[in-house]
DNA sequence: TCTTATTTTCAAAGCGCTTTGGATAACAGA
DNA sequence: TCTGTTATCCAAAGCGCTTTGAAAATAAGA
C-alpha cells in the first residue's frame, strides 16, 4: 500500500494525503481524520527511502565507535549509545554506527565516514583538549554535536557536564572536612574532561591558599589499576594524602586496594570521592563503604544529546545549543574527616 | 555532481555510466575505465537515498539493543557490535540500532522494530532455548540471522560456537587430571548457550560413568557475585568440589574469592576453567593464576555474522548458513590435578 | 557482400514520496 | 449578482538512481 493507492482509495490526491498525514495546515481537520483512519485501516507505512530521496534527509544520526577500546570506555559508550538510540527513535530517527579504525590519519577516517555515512548529523564523543574533529565536520558541512567540550575557534553545539564544578565541589567538601593533603586520580590528560576536573580541583585548593602537590596528581586510565598503582605510590610518600578524588568508581576500587594494603580503611582513615556516571551494576551505593560521588548519568546525556541534535537539524537557524549540566555531589560514607585533624 | 551530469560530461547515457560504475558486464572495459576516471575526477558519489528507492534495499543491518542490561552483557554486546559494524562497513552496509524497551510484549516490540526499522535484515542475539523471535521474523518477512541457536521448527541462519563441545572438553580435561567432583557455574538457564554448556558437562561426566551432582550445578548471572555465592556454597558442602567450570572469567574471579575465603588457592588446591569471550582487558592471561579457558572471540563472531547475513541478502537462493565454531581449550596454570587423587 | 550473432550503448519508465504553483470551492462584502 | 478572500485540494515536477526493452555498432559466418 503506497501513497498513490491510498489516495485513490480515498478519492483524494497524493498531495492532500501526504499533507494530511504530515500535519500540514492546508488540509481540513475532517479530511485529515478520514485520511488517518484509512491509513491505519490499510496499514499504510510511508517508504523511508522515498521520503529520504524527496527530502534529502536520511533520518539517521551517526555515532562513531570509539577508537581506543577499553573496558570502562566500552561500558560508558554502551550506556551513552543506549540513551541516544532511545530518544532518537522516539523522534523517528535511527542511529547508525561508524568505525574509526585503520591506519589512516584521524582526519582521513572522519572524511571517509562523512562521505560514506548516509547520516544527517553526527555525534562526537570524548573530545580532546585540542580536537580537530569539530573544524573538520564544519568544513565538510556535516552538522554535529560534541559530547563534552573542546577548544575551538568556531562555535559548535555541545552537551557537557560541569566537570570543573564537580571536582571543585568534591575537593571543597574534603577541605571543609579538614583534609589538606588531597590526591587527584584523574583520566588521561589529553581529554578535555580530565583537564576540567584538574582545574576544578586546583581552584578549590587555591581558594584555601593551598597549592597542589604534583606528586598527588596523576592521570591515566579510568581503571582499577591506575587507582591502585598511583594510590600505592602516593600512600608511600612521607606526607601521604588523607583523601582521594577519583575520576571513576573503578579507580576508587583501585585506591581501596592500595589503602587496604597499607592497612588503611576508606571511610575511617581515608576519604574518597569518585565521579559516578551511573552505569548499570557499577554502583556507588554498594561500594564498600558506600561512596561519596559526583554523579551525572551518562545515559541521560545520550538521550539529551540526540534531542539537541535533532532540534538543531529541524531548526538550523536556531542558535547552537550548548548545555553544561550541573553535577550532583552525593555524600555517602566514604568521606570522614581526617584522622587527627 | 549526480549521475545525469556525469553522464552528460562523458557524453554517455545514465544507464551506461551506472552500469560501468556498478560492474555490470554489458559495458566495455575501456568505457568503464573512462567512466571511473571521470567519476573520481568530479568526486562523484552516488546518492544512497536514490539507490535505495530504486533498488528497494536500504543497505542497513539492524541490531537490537539488549533488553536485559548488565555489565558483562554490555561488554559482550559492544564487542560483538564492533565486529558487526566493522565487517558490515567493509561491505558497504551500515548497522543501525533499535531499542527493545517499554512495557509491551516482546513480540509487539519486535513487530514495531521491523515495521519502523528501515533495514534489510536483522541480527538476533542471545537466543533463549525456546525463542519466538525467529518465527516472528520469518513471519514478518524480515531476513535475519541468529547469534547462537534456539529450538525452531523452521530452518534459520545462525552462527554459534560449540558450547557443548567446549564444556565437554573442559570437563573431560578435569576428569583426565583425576578430578571427580567438578562444579559447574553456568549462565542463566533459559539461554540456549547455558543449556548447551550443561549438556556438554553432563556428557563428559556420563562418559566416565559419573552422574552430575545437582548441588554442584548452578545457573545465574555471568558475574563475579554468582561465582562467589555459589562457589562459597559448594565449598561448604561435605563433599566439596575440587574443580570448577565457569561460564565467564568474571565468575571465575568470584570463585577465586570464595576459594581464598576457604583458604584454598586456584592452581594449587583447586582447578578452574572458564569460558573466555576475549574481551578487551578481561584477560585470562593476566588472571591470577593464568586461567585455563575455552576461548572464542566474540568480536570475530560479530564480524562473521555480518558477512553471513549480507551474503544471504545477496544470494537469497543459497542454503541458509549455519556455522558452529569449534572452541579452543587453552590450558594455563589454573588446572592442577586434585590434591590427593 | 549479405546475414546473423554479439557487444555496446541508449531512451525512458519506474521507485514512492514531497513540494511548487495553481485551480476550485466556499464564503463574505459590496 | 459580481468580486475579492480564504480555505481546500490537485496535477505535475522533481529527487537520483536502477533496470527494462531496444537500437546501434561491431564482429563473425556464409
Amino acid at each position: 500500500m503506497n501513497l498513490r493507492e491510498l489516495a485513490n482509495q480515498l478519492g483524494l490526491s497524493q498531495t492532500t494525503v501526504s499533507r494530511a498525514l504530515n500535519g500540514f495546515p492546508e488540509v481540513s481537520e475532517e479530511t485529515r481524520l478520514r485520511v488517518k483512519a484509512a491509513a491505519d485501516l490499510h496499514g499504510y507505512r510511508p517508504s523511508a527511502a522515498a521520503r529520504r530521496l524527496a527530502t534529502g534527509q536520511s533520518g539517521m544520526l551517526g555515532v562513531i565507535f570509539p577508537g581506543e577500546r577499553n573496558l570502562l570506555g566500552d561500558l560508558l559508550f554502551t550506556e551513552f549509545l543506549g540513551g541516544c538510540v532511545e530518544s532518537a527513535s522516539d523522534r523517528g530517527y535511527d542511529v547508525t554506527l561508524a568505525m574509526a579504525r585503520g591506519q589512516q590519519s584521524e582526519e582521513a577516517i572522519y572524511r571517509r565516514i562523512v562521505r560514506n555515512a548516509r547520516v544527517d548529523a553526527m555525534i562526537i564523543s570524548s573530545p580532546h583538549i585540542v580536537d580537530s574533529r569539530p573544524a573538520l565536520m564544519a568544513g565538510l558541512g556535516m552538522p554535529f554535536i560534541v559530547h563534552g567540550r573542546t577548544r575551538s575557534a568556531l562555535p559548535y553545539a555541545y552537551l557537557d557536564i560541569d566537570n570543573h564544578g564537580a571536582f571543585l565541589a568534591a575537593t571543597r567538601l574534603l577541605l571543609d572536612l579538614g583534609h589538606r593533603r588531597i590526591a587527584l586520580i584523574n583520566g588521561d590528560a589529553h581529554f578535555n574532561f580530565a583537564a576540567d576536573r584538574e582545574a576544578g580541583y586546583r581552584e578549590a585548593l587555591g581558594a584555601r591558599g593551598l597549592t597542589a602537590d604534583g606528586r598527588l596528581i596523576s592521570g591515566g586510565s579510568m581503571h582499577d589499576d591506575n587507582g591502585f598503582q598511583n594510590g600505592r605510590r602516593m600512600l608511600a610518600l612521607d606526607t601521604k594524602p588523607t583523601a582521594f578524588v577519583c575520576s571513576s568508581i573503578a579507580q576508587a576500587a583501585g585506591v581501596r586496594r592500595a589503602c587496604n594494603e597499607a592497612g588503611l580503611h576508606i571511610g575511617e582513615d581515608i576519604a574518597v570521592i569518585a565521579h559516578d556516571d551511573r552505569l548499570h551494576e557499577i554502583r556507588a551505593e554498594t561500594f564498600d563503604p558506600p561512596l561519596t560521588t559526583t554523579q551525572s548519568p551518562i545515559g541521560d546525556a545520550g538521550r539529551r544529546i540526540a534531542v539537541l541534535l535533532i532540534d538543531q537539524l529541524r531548526n538550523p537557524e536556531a542558535p547552537m545549543p550548548g548545555e553544561v549540566w550541573p553535577v550532583d555531589l552525593v555524600v555517602r560514607r566514604s568521606t570522614p574527616a581526617p584522622r587527627r585533624a
